[in-house]
DNA sequence: GATGAATGAGCATTCATTCAT
DNA sequence: AATGAATGAATGCTCATTCAT
């Protein structure tokens, strides 16, 4: 008998019609702006069907943030898979998570909820909490993976602990896109107006710099190597 | 007769007495918990009296973070008057950042709450903002200086645009610091558990990734230097 | 099967109660000093409840002024279907609206409410308002319709506009009314006191001078008289 | 020495300049949106000096009312000198009511202000509302006079009580330009639209219909000529 | 007398959440 | 399971009045 399973299907797809919803109006209006009311009836149902489904008004937003990690893993993963040095896993990681954030804005916001939420107790031991936890916890780990790869195939310093590298670039990574992503917005630092830089310019400077560094030291031995030659 | 001055004075110390409090209550609450009535009791004074003072709750947030990067820009236009390469002006400038929030962690929120309230024009156009913008801008410039100076002396790579690199680096190290600012807060990432980076070491290892970039290639060229020698 | 009917009806009630305990609060401490929470308790519903039925605290005092004059108008309309001349039906009505406004005396404030707040566009457009312009006219048609009737049966000097006449009867009606009602309420013109006219008194004789009017009747009857030679 | 007679003097003045910038204000927004902080900066005073003054905000308000009801008194004595009949009086009497309304509308407000605070035995026992009594009860005298003397000269009906008929007409007349105030500040009934009736067409209209009634002139007439029989 | 800084009482409204049907 | 009517807690801000200088 397929009833249970039709249940369950039945079940999930109107999760995720509550997602979507509330993605749109959030998108629209904000966390704090968008109200339950609305969302119900974006969604088409009753506003106590979506406690039905979620436990609060701020663990739907957590759906949010656990539904766009958990897209975002996927396509990270796929970088994993290609025949490519760590070095360049790493530049590629990089772009996806740029592109992905540049057009899905709403799941930096709801990323950034789900960060900042940690300390009421309530959420944090959700489920849902639990599984952005452990989507987090994989994208970090694909940055790992992608310079412990490049250690081991000589693109990146072995030098370095991979885990705290990692953090490193991952914490970084962040904080650049969020610097874009406010300038996107319109509002933020005049300053950055006058050196028109893309998002996309930052993030590709960024991991160069990684690659290479800033210190003329290594470039002025290479250069002297040549030199000597 | 020096009644304007003292007038001026006491004007002064009662706004700064507003905002010893509301850095307290908002330090214990958060922005949101945190009540008018709490602020002006904590204060000594009476809530209209906040209200003679600053217009709105928010722009009493506003002026944390106001003398947050005040005092932060003071702290950072020190280093730029010392005897050092542009690159240890760098590091010393992520130390100094880093300490400073770490012994005032409040500003640290409060500088989020600024970048993101630009948004709204009735507080972008205030005087407050106005200051807040000003330093922040302040604070990127003490970074692009140590930059061109470091170019200039040799210890960075001039092949950089430094108001590019710049951005960059403010970027990043904001990232980091939040990252490693959350994970002190004892919530998010767990995984950060697993590996015990402080925030100390994560700047530390972060101005060294980018004094020396994380490809093999450059070390190898110093090591191949030194073992040429 | 009749939920929806008794849903209705169940909509209907809770809206009159909140009628009614907003007229009891308003009637005791007028309607700024009346507050929300109050007229809540007062109809045993919580505070948000009210806001159910009604947008504002504004378009509460509305309700009692669209249920005032539908309750006046129904009254008035019966005069009309009475066998009697229309000057008769004039005094009727103008003894119906005093004895009204002396049994409900909250309606007098409320339709002064009504008229003053018809500036404000928000609520001027509100369905409640339209009810009541709706009621006021009609008000008025009561007696532009007891002119006509008088100018058809001889009893009304046919030479005036019957409109324009209403529209002063009714005005003066409103004049004479309020002043006795604020001679009621204990204050305002002590020297009325001087003189005791009862409200029904000074009706009776406005109608009765509206009647023949104040000229010394030897000089109406002369000038007719002229008129006739 | 006239010290005291300039003190005296001067304080007169600047009681005079708080009405004004009151009047103003007052006359912008209304009462409640008036704030003692802007009739003071309009007065160029301090607001604490407002309050050696009045004793509050009502207080100023009830002054407006006083000024403009001294105003309309001394208007509507120098009628009473006139050479003319009582009713023509009347008339007159009618008319410069109408006019200064017209002319200083916000004094109508302030009537009515003067007539429903009088509930506060606070306000009813100050001087100044005493003085607004007084004027009150002369203007109601004005009207008396006129019809007493229009009884004597033959030109008002004389079997009405004086007293009570200046009731009635004072207040029928209130009724009435209130009526059109209101539909003159373009809300309320748009029912008095259809009708283009002017203010002064109204009055004028009222003051004749007081003169020679509703009742058909033939009934009136052939009453009197049957009399005459 | 004049000032204006300080005060704090006072209140409508919103909206996440619940629960009877 | 689905609903939506009912709830009531929760809060920033205004402004008339006071009083120390």
């Amino acid at each position: 008998m397929g009833t249970k399973e039709r249940k369950e299907r039945e079940r999930t797809e109107r999760r995720e019609t509550i997602i979507d919803a509330a993605e749109e109006v959030i998108n629209e209006k904000g966390f704090d702006a968008a109200t339950v009311d609305e969302i119900a009836e974006r969604a088409e149902l009753g506003k106590g069907t979506l406690y039905l489904y979620f436990k609060s008004k701020a663990s739907i937003y957590l759906a949010i943030s656990e539904r766009g990690s958990k897209i975002l893993n996927s396509e990270m993963a796929k970088i994993l898979t290609l025949d490519l040095t760590g070095l360049e896993m790493l530049r590629k990681l990089g772009e996806k998570y740029l592109k992905f954030i540049q057009t899905n804005p709403i799941y930096f916001n709801a990323f950034a909820f789900y960060e900042n939420m940690m300390d009421q107790e309530k959420l944090a031991e959700s489920e849902i909490a639990q599984n952005c936890e452990k989507h987090a916890r994989e994208a970090m780990t694909y940055i790992v993976r992608s310079l412990q790869i490049g250690m081991q195939d000589g693109s990146v310093d072995s030098s370095y602990d991979p885990k705290e590298l990692g953090v490193i670039i991952w914490g970084a990574s962040k904080g650049i896109v969020q610097m874009a992503f406010l300038k996107n917005k319109g509002h933020y630092y005049k300053m950055l107006d006058e050196v028109d830089f893309s998002l996309e310019s930052l993030i590709v400077s960024f991991i160069e710099l990684i690659g290479s560094g800033i210190s003329s030291k290594n470039m002025t031995a290479g250069q002297n190597i040549e030199t000597i030659r």
